[in-house]
DNA sequence: TCAAAAGCGTGCCTTTTTCGCACATATCAT
DNA sequence: ATGATATGTGCGAAAAAGGCACGCTTTTGA
């Protein structure tokens, strides 16, 4: 679809000089000289081989032609003007978010100065829950969950849906150890008590010994067991990335599986606050991997 | 109404790489290198503050912001695609004129070299009739008439309201002539008898001698004798306009007044055709004096 | 496994566009 | 008549845009 415009700036000057009826007014309204202005409608005119303005005793005035151009220019400046707009307001208002523990703190805040940044004056509170409870009862707008099956017809839209992967302190493991060396070191259960298990047979060993129930502690606690070198941990690699990154987290095998994703559900009618939107509109933003490079 | 419009290019170059989700493609389009569009989408995110696009692994995707940015410029680029599209055609058809056979000959085609060159492939088909017929039996779409009182309520629009003067050919006055001399000449008649003796009430004068049916002849022929130097005509102005700059005839005195006015007459139904609304609108730029520089 | 291709970002330099200024011209108001 | 208004234009300066070459990453294909 080649769609040969003409100069955009001559149109600018040619819309602005056509509502004034006047180059000089058009200049005092787009800042420059009516010199441009008239070298920016002329070279138009030339450029589309139609006389746009006729001259008066003093000053100009729109042809027929002209007239009915501008009529068809002046909507559509309107618009974008005011879709340009949107950019300018800074948005205010409140959101409420409610998100599982472990996920707030590695995934959402490490996010979070870049929502700050951008929207100074939307007030965020965030709360953190692990239950997959109703949102009006901790009375939020947004909630980021862990869904084993998906979020199963809500209108959930997914934020990471990345593996399970075992991490470790450096202290413990290092980068691809072999899964049975991994197996014998002493194994941390984020959640579920059988994600070992699982582990265990796709890399084809035989399943961890000890009773499974024993390690069985809230997803933070086992976190914190791993940083601190107590053991070796399943967990989901967009958790861990951000220790991984700072190398306080080293992942010791390829072999993962995927268990679940995590999903913004949001409560009845908030989407129509803007800074609900907003804040929907930058986690997908944000969950789609944003172009790491920050003005 | 200060409407501070992003850098209008820009704008394009995001637009257009916005449609094609990619900016090589865009960069194609637009027949720029990938640079260009890379360029103008950068400044555009640092000039709005927010970011259109993000990176994929391969090539870019916009964001929610640049996406519902994207369905608000791209119409109104249509629309003014589509705007300037008017510009490119060569409309074609054919345009049967009628006017009164003076008028015809001294200001309609003395102009209508411009409207050749404007439109070349309109063919335009002129006829001459001094009656105020009724434009279906000259098979004419429209027609310039003389109205001694305006169009009365039809939609016939002004042409030409000039008022009458005296001229004659140099060799028979000069200019500004008191009115006594130009009385004594050979007084010519255009079109009604007593034009001459209103003029010579409206200069104060004795009206003429000589009885008034005397010199009664078709305008064509009275104004021919009158370039022919044997005697003064009355006038419109803008008849005359053509000779008088050429030095074949002299305006003799400043003392004019209005008799009625040339109008423009449409038949029936004829605006549906294009090149019939082509001439009206040429014609009614000509007659508002268009700007006199030529491309 | 290695190489080539597809895509985008960026520094550097050239080209093109745009602009302002000053002056000229014409008209209008006082 | 004179100053104010309003546009057209030549000229030199400034800015914007663009191209090229190169770097980086991912994907594809042999």
């Amino acid at each position: 679809m080649p769609r040969a415009l003409p100069p955009l700036n001559a149109l600018r000057a040619f819309e602005a000089a056509g509502r004034h009826q006047s180059f000089s007014g058009a200049a005092e309204e787009l800042g420059v000289s009516h010199s441009a202005i008239s070298r920016h409608v002329r070279g138009l005119e030339d450029r589309l081989g139609a006389q746009l303005f006729r001259d008066l005793p003093r000053g100009v005035a729109l042809t027929q032609a002209g007239a009915r151009y501008l009529a068809a220019l002046s909507p559509s400046f309107d618009r974008i003007a005011e879709a340009s707009e949107v950019f300018d307001q800074r948005p205010t208002g409140q959101v409420t978010v409610d998100a599982e523990p472990l996920f707030a703190m590695k995934w959402l805040i490490p996010r979070l100065g870049d929502f700050y940044r951008r929207y100074p004056d939307i007030e965020l509170r965030l709360q953190a829950n692990s239950a997959i409870a109703d949102l009006g009862r901790y009375e939020a707008d947004l909630a980021l969950r862990f869904f084993h099956a998906g979020p199963e017809g809500q209108d959930a839209p997914l934020l990471s849906n990345a593996p399970l992967y075992p991490f470790a302190a450096p202290s413990v493991v290092s980068r691809l150890m072999p899964p049975e060396k991994i197996l014998s070191l002493p194994l941390l259960r984020d959640r579920h008590a059988d994600t070992w298990r699982k582990w265990a047979g796709l890399a084809g060993c035989a399943p961890p010994a000890g009773a499974p129930s024993d390690w069985r502690m809230r997803a933070r606690l086992a976190y914190e067991t791993a940083l601190a070198g107590h053991g070796v941990l399943l967990i989901s690699s967009e958790i861990a990335e951000v220790d991984a990154a700072s190398g306080r987290l080293i992942q010791c095998s390829d072999i993962g599986f995927r268990m679940g994703s995590y999903h913004l559900v949001s409560a009845e009618g908030v989407m129509r606050r803007s800074a609900v939107r907003l804040f929907r509109e930058w986690i997908l933003d944000q969950s789609a991997g944003l172009r790491s490079v920050n003005r």
